[in-house]
DNA sequence: CGCGCACGTTGACATGGATCAAAGGGGCAA
DNA sequence: TTGCCCCTTTGATCCATGTCAACGTGCGCG
């Protein structure tokens, strides 16, 4: 199924992210502002990345300099233990922000690998800072994305601390479908952009765990699933699941 | 439990907080600042306010205006799910910021309780806001506190993700014995504030298994802990503990 | 100063999810 | 188009941690 937004001709080396032309404004970061303003942010937003799935945005110890708002396509931030162990910190998707996590330490403290080819627009940071001591509702905002993300990792701690496996999986598939309806996509179909280890790791369980949950899902009637490919037949269903069963064992 | 704000004997509208004056300047919101710089802030951080033992400095819902700099005591911010389960999602001690949580949606979305007779200071957000507009280096600084939250949370997840019951208690352990440190307290010894129960919830274990642990360290002789009293007796034992183990279960 | 109760410890048993194993199925490359 | 490899599914078994229960203990209030 093809998910592409733009698969164009254009010579990237000089593209603008023209942030004035692009349809993220309700989800990145103008939101709001004057049109000399967006035209003052277009300027700091220097330029496009494009990523085959598989490729590296960043990786854990490199330098921040950027955070990047994705333009079209889904990503992966995990955090690597020495022993090898992996968590997957979240997936992002079309309009949200990645790199947040590197102004703490002004090194990036995770990687972010594109699980589709996707096209971020980079923003330096000091710039983002220096437009934002200019503009209080870029200001404003930013600061809302970012506890935001706080709030976020709050819910995943929730889920990771007290959930049991069927409760994760509804939970995920439940916050999936509203990020892809305020995308414009169906609420009920879409393909998972992840493998089944990948979202075991999300979720803090093992990737047979995952497939057992899917699999007693759809015996359940609450879900049509093959591979990738999600269809969901009863959200109240799955909102259910979460509030009648109890504490993990 | 009564829910009062003040319970002091010092007229407490008027009082400053006095960034200038207070030795948290490397833990709190002021550094690098010039002296005016830190006059403008004394201006900003308006009063401070005192909790008793189970008080608490906000409520999940209440309207969010003001974030709040600790400056004596003790907290824990936990979330409810309306079954009743609770996820701790942190402990937070002197010169550590509350609230940053409730930016996103100008409401708070978690419960802060203060653990100890605590105080802290009141930061009217736009104020903060205000302020960092006009002074980089304070911008900067609040900017980096809220990506160290997200990279804290994400260190938790990675905890709750991949880790067995022994090595969450270790990590733990070391987190509390590390931030004592940087106030200049024992790295080795000092008092809990919370109960099993709420170190379980944090951890995501019962409070039984969070009970076992410490016995079991205590039996190896990586600790001697009675009650809340601990005194650890070896952090590189603790360390260690975190690379071999596997996997949970 | 002493009592009561919340908190903590410990034991026995139950179980959810991990682990180990093996057999499809589908997408991508040649 | 075909073949291979990765991903997924499913089954059998095991084990870490949850659950239930009973007993200690020490802090705080009166």
């Amino acid at each position: 199924m093809p998910n592409r937004k733009i698969a164009t001709p254009i010579t990237l080396t000089e593209v603008k992210s023209a942030c004035s032309n692009c349809n993220l404004h309700e989800l990145c970061l103008p939101l709001g502002l004057s049109h000399a303003e967006i035209e003052k942010l277009d300027e700091v937003v220097a330029n496009r990345r494009r990523l085959k799935r598989g490729e590296h945005l960043y990786r854990a110890g490199e330098p921040f300099d950027a955070i990047y708002a994705i333009r079209s396509g889904f990503f992966k931030t995990d955090v690597l233990l020495e022993d090898g162990r992996e968590q997957v910190t979240g997936f992002q998707m079309t309009g949200e922000l990645l790199g947040l996590d590197g102004i703490s330490t002004e090194h990036h403290s995770c990687n972010a690998v594109a699980l589709e080819d996707s096209e971020v627009c980079t923003i330096p940071f000091l710039h983002l800072e220096g437009l934002s001591r200019e503009i209080q509702t870029l200001q404003h905002h930013f600061h809302k994305v970012m506890s935001r993300e706080i709030v976020r990792d709050h819910g995943v701690m929730m889920l990771l601390g007290t959930m049991r496996a069927e409760e994760r999986l509804a939970a995920f598939l439940l916050n999936l479908s509203q990020r892809f309806t305020a995308r414009g996509y169906s609420p009920a179909e879409f393909y998972l952009r992840m493998t089944r280890e990948e979202i075991g790791s999300y979720l803090g369980l093992k990737l047979e765990t995952v497939s057992r949950a899917f699999s007693r899902f759809q015996e359940e009637g609450l879900i049509a699933v093959q591979q990738k490919h999600v269809r969901i037949l009863s959200i109240p269903g799955l909102k259910q699941l979460m509030n009648h069963q109890q504490g993990r064992g």
